[in-house]
DNA sequence: AAATAATTTGCAACATTGTTGCAATAAAGT
DNA sequence: ACTTTATTGCAACAATGTTGCAAATTATTT
């Protein structure tokens, strides 16, 4: 189910990470680029079968996240959602500033790439270093 | 620490929740009262000692949330904030939209209960319900 | 193409966090 | 004071996240 320009594609960001591509890596994100929305920690026990570890899990997510791969989502519950970073953010300069959208309908959340935060105005006294916003209702597929 | 005042604010709060006053929730109450920001699960545990078991808190929280005394503020990583709801909400009709900030600082998450949620525009297609901003940055203590 | 060096993985063991059923307890209503 | 109803604590469990270390894999050098 992943094509050709798929997989070169994702070596090619692993390359850039100066990342060694392993199965588990490129497994991974081939999960993000076949999923239409963000994937939270479990889903790619589901999704992958047990084909590795849940640790590996872990480590490979937080590799990802340190390099720019991807981003997390804020979520109100205990879990934790990310998502592929369509700009080519680096590490610790993230610059993918979009609007997240969770759908109460089918649970997915999903990143509006398009639609940009607004600026907020705070109080006195507050500095502003980044802003995160998470629409809910129903998307254009439960519609 | 705990005023006179306060003490009968929560007894009403509890009985305009139809919610029979104990002493877990009174003491819960006063945390929230007592906390500049907003806390999580963990915090009742270290501040109040272990004078209640755990369960109880998990239980007391989500009936808190059920009544809409509190509210949850989305975060991105495992945990989960809670903060009292200073507008009257009620049960699955919560209307105390207001911007949370996040200090990078001295990680405290405030309510900005004066700083109100922007608009949004969405794609076609999608229906939004609610908006959650959370703003990290600088507070205006640790500046 | 081997050999080596560096990195990544899986396992085990553990820590933390959240859930459920049920009996003991406490609060509210009479 | 008694009865009814709601809340709590305990135990047992489930789920989630972390760490050290040896084995396996990947990249680099010869
Ligand atoms: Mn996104
Ligand atoms: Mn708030
Ligand atoms: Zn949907
Ligand atoms: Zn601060």
């Amino acid at each position: 189910m992943t094509t050709q320009k798929q997989k070169e594609q994702i070596a090619g960001w692993l390359r850039t990470c100066n990342l060694s591509i392993t199965d588990t890596r490129v497994k991974i994100l081939e999960l993000f680029l076949k999923s239409n929305g963000a994937l939270e920690h479990g889903d790619f026990e589901k999704l992958a079968g047990k084909s590795f570890d849940r640790v590996t899990v872990y480590r490979t997510l937080q590799t990802f996240l340190d390099k720019g791969l991807i981003h997390k989502i804020p979520t109100t519950d205990t879990s934790v959602r990310y998502a592929i970073c369509k700009s080519d953010c680096k590490e610790h300069e993230h610059h993918d500033h979009h609007v997240h959208f969770k759908c109460d309908a089918c649970g997915t959340t999903t990143c509006l790439d398009d639609t940009s935060v607004p600026s907020i105005a705070l109080p006195r006294g507050y500095a502003m270093n980044n802003v995160e916003v998470v629409v809910s209702g129903v998307c254009k597929d439960c519609k």
